[in-house]
RNA sequence: CGCGGGGUGGAGCAGUCUGGUAGCUCAUCGGGCUCAUAACCCGAAGGUCGUCGGUUCAAAUCCGGCCCCCGCAACCA
């Protein structure tokens, strides 16, 4: 029995749509924890899957006209899912659970039960504004101008039975936690989840973990009508899949409490406080650590489904390889952070490091025992005890204290050999330190501060100089060659969480067996055999041409994003009929536009200044500032409706509303304003 | 005073928690080398670290005021 144990998640993706490359970055992250982990002698647990449940995928099944589960199996199992986009990504999760599974299904509905048993869920109502046709519960903040935000039709005040989580009992409890404790981390993370929701107006408020609008979801079985919240479903998933309430597992005991969960920013809200009092109210152990990862953003603005800027990880992983896409995005940014994802930066991230840097490395490298050596080095290369010792001892205790050492003795003359061993063989260490710290950046930093390193030496002892005198200079030359085959071997040990297949490819050239391949052997100096053999392969990581690249990659970009949008949609038609009478109650007029401007503080408003044929102007705001430049609007005949009662926005006072035509192109919103014959005057009458 | 993030050489970022030589990649300029994927190595220019004030022997870093950008929210009759 292994007693070193490591559980790492992620969070279980939503699958309403594609997933992007937000996604994949956080669950590349938490695969390189876990292979980093089994590296360094874990016994790891990675789990991954997916939340299946909740009203927006019963929605979305509707409109695609097929069951929940229906949908959710498309997206999760069919060809180009999630299933298939892990496997890409060479995501090496031990366990995959999707809360559809069944006894994942029964085992909420134990803990649902314990915990109304033990009084910590009560019945309770739930008020807020209904929207009937929509059959749409809303809060207050939710609506627009008090209205549905979906249909816009009035909604009612109204109450449903619903269950509550009394969280407020463990609000002391959790603060503890979050302040005192490096349960939460970035500590950045910490105040805003303690003043938004613990030390706010009111307190933590105890939280509404039942529904009644819709059926998609773990049923309350002991209450029919009701379904599970889909957080206190989804949360407890971390447990089930260790097989906690049911039979299908039986690994609580090993791998609980979990070491890390990693989450977007977004949810660590759910994460750091209603998860960690979820488990008080059941006693069981809380997670040591929930990290909270920072977003891509494109274009400096958020990536999303709902603007259509998404980066589809597919596309770039089969244009340029999984290793380098998983080593751009932990490389790149830093993890607690957000960061600004753009193409140009991934082909600059693979040119400098992977190919200069490193595969030229291992190509220049190689290439010379070959045209030097026949492929093969002599058995006299090798690492001699002098230097096995000094890079022990560096490994031991540390790059500077043996640095010290060995100058107060004397023993070590500070050569180009020695200068590099220490590089190397003290970079276990410096990585070590900052993959603990899920600083992926700085581990990845350290590794290529040593493959620079490499290539210097490389210029200091001049393979090719020394190769013109083979007599007198064969030593010395086989053995700059294996110095550079061992540096290559260890930072290549150190990346293969992030990198597992083309480190595979260095190894085989490097001629690296099985041992040479250890975490152990990552901290020693002189592993390679002595007559060791490589065999020089094709390219490891190709150029890109950046210009002719970044102008092919725009195209496919668009184009696919495009592809995945209909040309043209417009609203379908309303089925509510209305009246004669009632139609005819609204008041459409032709009005000249005399002025318009646009709205300080703004960015969608204009403020139109009208002649309605009453000789009183007349002010009208719009928010059509996206399509419409305010002067080329002025001198123009409209239509608007006049008898509208006023309204203010941005502290301005619209009376009326000018008509437009709407429609969807390509995704995108398209507006006309209606502009009739300037003929007609102002003030004409439309009907 | 709605909440939060950020402002560091031309661009993109690290460093800020735990004050003490301002670092990295790209771009620019000069040099070296030719083993290698037109790559590698060395050097140079370029920053009063948004701004004003405070604490300190010492501030990018700690404290306070202000300005600007972004996300959420709001708004989009």
């Amino acid at each position: 029995m292994n007693d070193k144990k490591f559980y790492i998640t992620t969070p279980i993706y939503y699958p309403s749509g594609k997933l992007h490359i937000g996604h994949a970055y956080c669950t590349v992250a938490t695969d390189a924890m876990a292979r980093y982990k089994r590296l360094s002698g874990y016994d790891v647990m990675f789990l991954t899957g997916t939340d299946e449940h909740g009203q927006k995928i019963e929605d979305k099944a509707k409109e695609a006209g097929v069951t929940p589960q229906q949908f959710v199996d498309n997206i999760v199992a069919a060809p180009g899912g999630v299933l298939d986009l892990w496997k890409l990504m060479n995501i090496s999760y031990d366990r995959f659970i999707r809360t559809t599974d069944d006894y994942h299904v029964a085992a909420i509905q134990k803990i649902f039960k314990q915990m109304y048993d033990n009084g910590d869920i009560y019945k309770g109502s739930y008020k807020g504004k209904y929207c009937k046709p929509c059959e749409s519960f809303w809060t207050e903040s939710q609506l627009v101008d008090g209205k549905c935000p979906d249909c816009g039709r009035e909604v009612v005040d109204a109450e449903e039975e619903a269950y509550f989580f009394r969280a407020s009992k463990y609000a002391d409890r959790v603060r503890d936690l979050l302040l005192n404790t490096d349960f939460l981390e970035p500590r950045s993370r910490v105040n805003e989840m303690v003043n938004n929701f613990i030390d706010c107006e009111g307190g933590l408020q105890d939280l509404c973990v039942s529904r009644t609008s819709f059926t998609w979801g773990v049923p309350v079985d002991f209450d029919p009508g009701h379904v599970v919240y889909v957080w206190l479903d989804a949360l407890f998933n971390y447990m089930t899949a260790l097989g906690y309430q049911n039979e299908k597992y039986n690994d609580v005991e090993k791998f609980w409490p979990a070491d890390v969960h990693f989450v977007g920013k977004e949810i660590v809200r759910f994460h750091s406080i209603y998860w960690p009092a979820f488990l008080m109210s059941l006693n069981l152990p809380l997670p040591k650590k929930v990290y909270g990862h920072g977003w891509l953003m494109l274009d400096g603005g958020k990536m999303g489904k709902s603007t259509g800027n998404v980066v589809d990880p597919y596309l770039l992983a089969e244009r340029y390889g999984v290793d380098a896409l998983r080593f751009f995005l932990l490389r790149t940014f830093p993890f607690g952070s957000d960061g600004n994802f753009t193409n140009e930066l991934l082909i600059q991230t693979i040119n400098v490091d992977l190919a200069n840097d490193l595969g030229n490395l291992v190509s220049r490298t190689t290439a010379m025992v070959e045209k030097y050596f026949g492929g093969t080095l002599p058995e006299s290369s090798g690492a001699d005890g002098t230097e096995a010792a000094f890079a022990d001892s560096i490994a031991r205790v540390g790059k500077g204290s043996a640095a010290v050492m060995s100058s107060s003795t004397g023993e070590f003359i500070w050569t180009s050999d020695l200068e590099l061993i220490c590089e190397a063989a003290g970079l276990r260490r410096t990585y070590e330190d900052q993959m603990e710290q899920f600083q992926f950046q700085n581990a990845l930093d350290a590794v290529f501060k040593v493959v620079q390193r490499a290539n210097k030496y490389i210029d200091e002892n001049a393979p090719w100089a020394l190769a013109k005198d083979m007599e007198a200079n064969g030593p010395r030359l086989a053995h700059v060659l294996y110095n550079l085959l061992e540096t290559v071997r260890i930072c290549t040990v150190l990346l293969t969480p992030f990198m597992p297949e083309s480190c595979e490819r260095i190894f085989a050239q490097i001629g690296a067996g099985a041992e040479a391949r250890t975490w152990d052997s990552a901290a020693r100096w002189g592993v390679l055999p002595a007559g060791v053999s490589v065999a020089k392969g094709e390219n490891l990581f190709p150029r890109i041409d950046m210009n002719k690249e970044l102008a092919e990659l725009e195209k496919l970009q668009e184009e696919a994003q495009k592809a995945a949008l209909p040309a043209i949609e417009i609203e379908p038609q309303l089925e509510e009929k209305v009246d004669f009478d009632t139609f005819c109650k609204s008041d459409f007029r032709a009005v000249k536009v005399k002025d318009c401007q646009n709205v300080k503080k703004s960015d969608k408003l204009l403020k139109f200044t009208l002649d309605d044929g009453t000789g009183v102007d007349r002010q009208i705001l719009s928010g059509i500032a996206k399509w419409y430049k305010p002067e080329e609007l002025v001198g123009k005949t409209l239509v608007a409706i006049v008898n509208l009662p006023p309204r203010k926005m941005m502290g301005q006072e619209s009376q009326g509303m000018l008509i437009s035509a709407v429609h969807t192109e390509r995704g995108e919103e398209c507006l006309h304003l209606l502009m009739v014959d300037d003929a007609i005057p102002a003030g004409a009458k439309l009907c």
